[in-house]
DNA sequence: TATTGTTATACTCTATAACTATA
DNA sequence: TATAGTTATAGAGTATAACAATA
């Protein structure tokens, strides 16, 4: 219940988004580790499945993270077969991440696993607010 | 605008809640460093100002943070002579805190510009879609 | 000179382990 | 033995600086 945060907390805006955030994250952690997964690859493969193919600098540009933190997304899911790096014919010095069809496989594997995440997250809502919720987080971020 | 994100990021809701959170975040650091307090700081003196007196663990129960993090928080605001640690009648071991006048001064002053930040946060709500976001965020937490 | 990917390094944040003083 | 507060330390996460290859 939500009687358990103090008050002073409960109206504080980033208390609530950073609580259900994280608990969020911790729910999805779980989800895709049984798929070999981590968040950030799954959303990293989820960028590249519609729009590969894909500098890595673009990839990290897409998903608001530096392009020194992206190499190690990427050579996981290189490691794994999910991504492939090949030399761009324009830039030699860029790759052009293509997804395999085994990365289009566990991306849409672990889509589900993340949308039953979400699910039990928003489970004190029913349906139309749970649309409501998220369609108020997206006005919020394209206006701020 | 939110056509800047990938739409697989879009649909993702901890990618949402992570994005306007961290945002928020900033911009209460930002608005709160002008008053020497952290967000956390701020935080703690909001519980205290309404439950004091209260040790520090229970203040970090509260928080959720953990009592070696609350450690330098609490030593912050003690040492800006915000909140008063004073040896608890019952178990000498515990501190009892409580809130200063100027504490509480700090906090109210605190509590206004964390209001402008998170007002211009939700610029792209008008009102009645800011106290939607905010009740579907405690009914979400409430539930899970 | 500037840029892509990379590595090494530093910094932040938080938790675990171990200490002290009490209980 | 167990617990409140504290400190030192380690771990995750991310960013800055510097390097090689290429532009």
């Amino acid at each position: 219940m939500a009687s358990e945060f103090p008050s002073p907390l409960l109206d504080r805006l980033s208390f609530l988004l950073g609580k259900l955030y994280f608990r969020g994250l911790d729910a999805e952690t779980d989800e895709l580790s049984a798929l070999n997964l981590g968040v950030k690859q799954h959303a990293a493969l989820g960028v590249l499945t519609r729009e590969d193919p894909m500098t890595q600098q673009e990839l990290g540009h897409r998903m608001g993270i530096d392009r020194t933190t992206i190499v190690a997304v990427v050579d996981d899911l290189d490691e794994q077969g999910l991504v492939e790096r090949r030399r761009s014919p324009a830039d030699r010095r860029a790759y052009l991440l293509t997804v395999t069809p085994s990365g289009r496989d566990a991306e849409e594997r672990g889509r589900h696993r993340v949308a039953e995440a979400e699910d039990r997250l928003l489970g004190a809502l029913d349906e139309p607010d749970r649309t409501r919720l998220r369609e108020l987080l997206v006005r919020a971020l394209g206006g701020g």
